[in-house]
DNA sequence: CATGAATGAGCATTCATTCAT
DNA sequence: AATGAATGAATGCTCATTCAT
């Protein structure tokens, strides 16, 4: 599982989507548009439609329970017709947590450009990542968390590099908010254990209060988180 | 994944063990004793060893990348002979999972009862769990959390039955403490985070401190939860 | 594999040609031209590169290994076009045999004119064959021994035809030597018995003397089978 | 093929049964008795059974052609169950070829022990050599030359080293009567010609005169090849 | 209880071929 | 002519499960 112990080396701050091309040439990135988020793939084109199915399938029957005939069936292709767009099974679990991480890293960058205080900052990214989870990006997301030892040991590593330039974001945040006094867990401590409390969400929140003993929307969510903190909500 | 929104019967209290003796002849539960302990399988029996190693296995390579021969080679017999133990290799995913669940459960109410103060109490609960998870049942509560979607629906449903024994220690807990103002968030909002704060560690938390930056041991992880939920540490 | 004992219809000596005409518009012979040398596919059209480099493929990899894809990159178009130029994959191997006999057996018969004597005579069938199996044809006349199979029946006779010209140089001269006392060994069986002798030659001579323990160039293999028969060497 | 021309270590004389009998523990030699025939699979065996009809199929359609559906069906047993006994479908190529080898090096080295002088030597090499490729082992013998491109590189390495002491007879042999001025042509050169031409009789010899025009025997055949080498015929 | 040969449905992947552009 | 996405049947192989011994 998308795992924590293992020595990483240090992101590369800005090239890394050069690396990427070369990996996935068909994934691009913008580096010079005016906005952070990462080009994904057409989600009308064959290659987006799969991935789509791909996050579904994959966080509804897991990785190894999903055959690539379900997949065909659910995009409505051959099966044979699958290896056309990826190599390998493999490759689509790559590349959906490859475009998931690209995508909510933007997001989350994104926010905090517009955060003006501590406790606004630590809230944009709680608030972000509650969204990547039980949002859109959401099925990507759980299968990015749940799906990871499925990956290659190269895939992870490929994978791995991404993740650093996010739970930067994360980290820096933290140290600040702990600089400032205004938490007292270890900032390493915290993270790992808000990853585990956020991405946990996706079993168990519903947005729309379907079915729910009572109705929490995600806004009532970060709340809950803030207060857990022992932070403030605005 | 062990998943919480589902409707699930309110818990029969104490008949729960009867369904479990049918179906499971060899494994039973003696909720009249003294001690609250479950009785487990013994760890020397054929079976035992079984269950020991499909928790190994099934925690490091997951349950549907574990064969039969596998778990067969690594407790030393023939493939054929498995089914001497358990009519299918879901059943022992299941068993691992009963038999986890079923001896935290009892590890905590003993627990409990030691408990003089409401953080106390809370502080044992935190305790308990983060030991059920990185201690020696680590492997099989690893296989509890991120397994589940491999159990049949019968299966699921048997074990969300035990669950909710345990679960209510926990709510119960939450809601004097909530009661008392010592915390802030929602008791059922903070139940779930803290199931994916504390079930989260197995991924990240090392208690030898081997390879990691800082020592850390179980004292200190419980001592962090307690001040990132702002509760007081001794 | 290029097989002998069937039945095989007496050669029809000038009608083929109108057949193979029929069936692959491009290829032609013309044996009313001065010279006997087969019009081969220009080798720097597409078709011939196609040639090239399937006997090449088909010799390095065998048929069956080799892809149309394989090909198709050898050659620097897209698998798609390679049906532009053959119908089926069988088509190009089925091409390659007969380019190949019909090259070697023109070339066989303007050697024969020049000969003198009987033992000059068999002196030429051996040289030249060698050639073929060991020089510029090489790959396209060890696909055509050693991927004979691979052929459909269809394909099969009709190379046949083409291939008892070929031996009928052969068994004129045998039967001339025979006649002679030259030889002692049945024509009939002594063709065959050489026919393995030199086509083998393939899976061993190297000309350059590369990495050979002693060095032997054309002339001094067809002198050592010269020799090995009791025949007189220059 | 059956490729001469690659450095080949020297072949370790006596023990090459022990490192055979590591690698394929199913198949072992009696090094003791007092005939040195090795021990082949029991044909009555669902292994050798297997192993017969993977000769006759490879023989027929070729290594690749074949698919262990063929095969299984051939043998009357599930595609599934093929696996039991072999690990891959190119080890029942390495089987084939590695039982051929050991079985025909044993009769030669019977056959050579009985032999009186060099005339005897040679004409009971050409007559064994001959009666491996059309008698009994055949097929198998046909899959050995005509098969080894699809051996990995690691099998052609192992059975490299059985083909080398099944040469040395040869080549010993031929050596003593070139020592003695009854051949002319180099040993070396002289073998391999040999190879190709008794080789190559699979594609054209029946021992019953089936639809031959001339019936033809085992006798007659060596016979021939003598005349051909003018060797005497008794 | 234990074995291990056998099963047979299922898997990811391959590949010659087609065809709309 | 050429492309390249799509096809779909076929391939080697896997594996939970059965069962005669």
């Amino acid at each position: 599982m998308y795992c924590y112990d293992r020595a990483v080396p240090q992101a590369r701050p800005a090239r890394f989507s050069v690396t990427l091309r070369i990996q996935e040439p068909t994934l691009s990135t913008r580096p010079n548009a005016s906005t952070h988020y990462s080009e994904l793939t057409d989600p009308q084109s064959a290659r987006g439609r799969l991935l789509r199915q791909a996050a579904h399938l994959f966080r509804e029957k897991g990785y190894e329970r999903t055959t690539v005939r379900d997949l065909a069936a659910a995009v409505g292709i051959q099966s044979g017709s699958i290896f056309h767009h990826f190599q390998t099974k493999e490759a689509i679990l790559r590349a959906v947590m490859v475009e998931t991480i690209l995508y909510n890293t933007s997001r989350m960058e994104a926010a905090l450009v517009k955060a003006e205080s501590d406790t606004d900052r630590i809230r944009a990214l709680i608030r972000c990542e509650l969204e990547a989870i039980n949002g859109e990006t959401g099925e990507a997301m759980a299968v990015l968390v749940y799906e990871w030892r499925s990956l290659t040991p190269e895939s992870q590593a490929e994978i791995l590099v991404l993740r650093d330039r996010y739970e930067k974001l994360w980290l820096e945040t933290l140290e600040r908010l702990s600089g400032a006094g205004l938490v007292k867990a270890d900032p390493f401590v915290l993270r790992r254990l808000l990853t585990g409390a956020l991405s946990w969400t996706v079993t168990w929140f519903k947005p729309e209060g379907k079915g729910q003993r009572r109705s929490l929307d995600l806004d009532d969510l970060t709340a809950q988180v803030m207060l857990t903190l022992g932070l403030p909500v605005p």
